[in-house]
DNA sequence: TTGAAAGCGCTAACAG
DNA sequence: CTGTTAGCGCTTTCAA
């Protein structure tokens, strides 16, 4: 890489003329800038990023931390954050915390050496079992801000960026109800994290608020056989009329469950999960799907991390916590 | 951040004394080490690295350059990647090119300006179509190493992890013609990338070398309605009684799309495909798969960079082309 | 055993 | 209009 010295010297002028020629600087006569700019595009010269970052105390990066990237929900999110960052001149370091606390706390104690100028981030799984946030806020004491979507720590003071968990599966609950199911089953793999926790204190509500509707609840867990528990559950309830899935494959197998067992859907039986587009129209029927809006969500949360950056007085600025709303695509899979 | 000029302060020594404290230099008294490094760590003291970066000249961290991370196959070498780096110290930054040429020469650019040390890619399928490379060589002059995966440029000089393409959807062909299919049917998605052509060529190899077997291709667009497709396909060709498909989707859809037309599999048809474990596992039966080991592949292309970058003498190292075996993984959608 | 000073590449205040 | 200088945080050579 070409510096700045190594232009000063070839056309025998200072490293600060240099400098200021290429940044427009109207200090500089016409004539030097011209030859500066040529020499520097012939060189195809790059301001050395290591060194304006030392100079201005900002690395114009921001540490994003995934707790498993192969969910295609967060990875779209991901996607959305990359995107969004790029767009304003931000690159971004990802980690993935694998769903570990140590691996989040590690994460975050090796950006926050100056690598980063914030975090943007889901908190673990481990971490939301262990309700631990003290890693969060030493974090945030040293002055770099944390902005946290869909898995978000309540107690920790910092921009949040969420979903209406549990009006989604409420309003999912009812439009079963609508269809006249009478037998509906709520199934799910993230019991442990709060968010699964709120999908189905909303589904609940919804089967509370109607007597002559029957609700099951079938809870998996990371190391079952999703598909034998399913089939042995849709076996052993043949009335079940209706499932809503509260992660992203259950409601696939659930479907297919279904099918193998020779039943019509969505005739017999509705089917629905919140299952990326691309899995649900795997299906055959489509699998109706409530819709979490990753690149919403994405480029929300990133807005909110530069807003704050840019903020000189970031002190001034209130936390908030932005609410994302799902909605119901329905497919074929649902009457 | 606590830095060492104010530890220095505080302890009323110079800088260079704490700096050799810290580094455990024996130039420095015990006693004097005992107190620097008590302070630094009630003070929870971190070296900077940007300063570090720029003294060293050289951050510790990866480009990687993702064509696109919603695919399975290719966050899991994301994922492979990251974690093989951050054993090793280093971490890594994230670009996505989205397929688009542009972005991936914008990335490659953007990151050239001293952000990273080298750089992990898999080429985008735009630059595939138009065999563009100069980019890549460009990079590769100012002395940052580059390693492709999965797909890559062939004519650039550089290490490379790849898969055996022909030879998967070879030694596929040959066990469903081992299971007396006669009709069997090659789909893809991924007609334009070189490795997809390489698939169908590995197909067609086996096909032709059975007179006796016919042979079918199905060539679906990025924009298609694959399920639509496959669905009139499979009906207008009612005979195919053998599916490989060379993506991570067409296989899926075309086993359901045999279920819903009341065809027992694998009694009646025997459908394979390059899906992730997680997906083909949500099918019923269970999708028989071509595992591309995107584990390893992303260990080997780690060690293959960091390798190249603690070599002093880079030049003397000769580039090197692994290639990682996929192997078949028998399910259910097989006999 | 400790400290002063130079330098990594850059910007910017100040001097000429 | 151009150059000198200081400084961002750190390591390291050389001097004390």
């Amino acid at each position: 890489m070409v510096t700045l010295k190594q232009l000063a010297k070839e056309l025998n002028v200072s490293i600060s003329t240099v400098s200021k020629a290429l940044n427009n600087s109207d200090e500089i006569g016409e004539e030097t800038v011209k030859r500066v700019k040529e020499l520097a595009a012939l060189y195809n010269y790059k301001p050395n990023k290591v060194a304006l970052s030392l100079k201005q105390n900002k690395t114009k990066t921001i540490g994003v931390i995934i707790p498993n990237i192969l969910n295609h929900f967060l990875a779209k999110v991901l996607f959305a954050i990359e995107r969004e960052a790029t767009e304003y001149g931000y690159n971004i370091i990802t980690c993935i915390s694998n769903e570990s606390l140590e691996k989040e706390i590690k994460s975050l104690q090796l950006l926050a050496n100056g690598s980063v100028d914030g975090f943007i981030l889901a908190v673990s799984k481990e971490t939301q079992m262990k309700n631990e946030t003290a890693h969060f806020n030493k974090i945030i004491n040293q002055g770099l801000p944390i902005v946290m979507f869909d898995r978000v720590a309540n107690d920790v003071l910092c921009d949040k960026v969420i979903v209406d968990d549990f009006d989604a599966t409420y309003n999912a609950a009812k439009m079963l109800i609508g269809e006249k199911r009478k037998h509906i089953a709520f199934m799910s793999t993230i019991d442990d994290l709060s968010l699964g926790k709120l999908r189905e204190k909303g589904f609940l509500k919804a089967i509370d608020e109607e007597p002559r509707i029957t609700g099951y609840v079938l809870k998996l867990a990371e190391k079952d056989d999703e598909q034998k528990k399913i089939m042995k559950f849709l076996k052993d309830n043949k009335m079940i009329d209706g499932v809503i899935s509260a992660d992203s494959s259950s409601g696939v197998i659930a479907l297919n469950t279904a099918l193998s067992y020779g039943l019509k859907v969505p005739k017999d039986i509705s089917v629905m999960g919140f299952t990326s587009l691309t899995i649900a129209n795997h299906c055959i029927p489509r699998l109706t799907t409530i819709r979490q809006h990753a690149n919403d969500i994405g480029a929300c949360v990133t807005k909110l991390l530069l807003n704050r950056l840019q903020h000189k007085s970031s002190e001034e600025l209130e936390f908030s916590t932005k609410i994302i709303k799902t909605s119901l695509v329905k497919s074929d899979s649902t009457l």
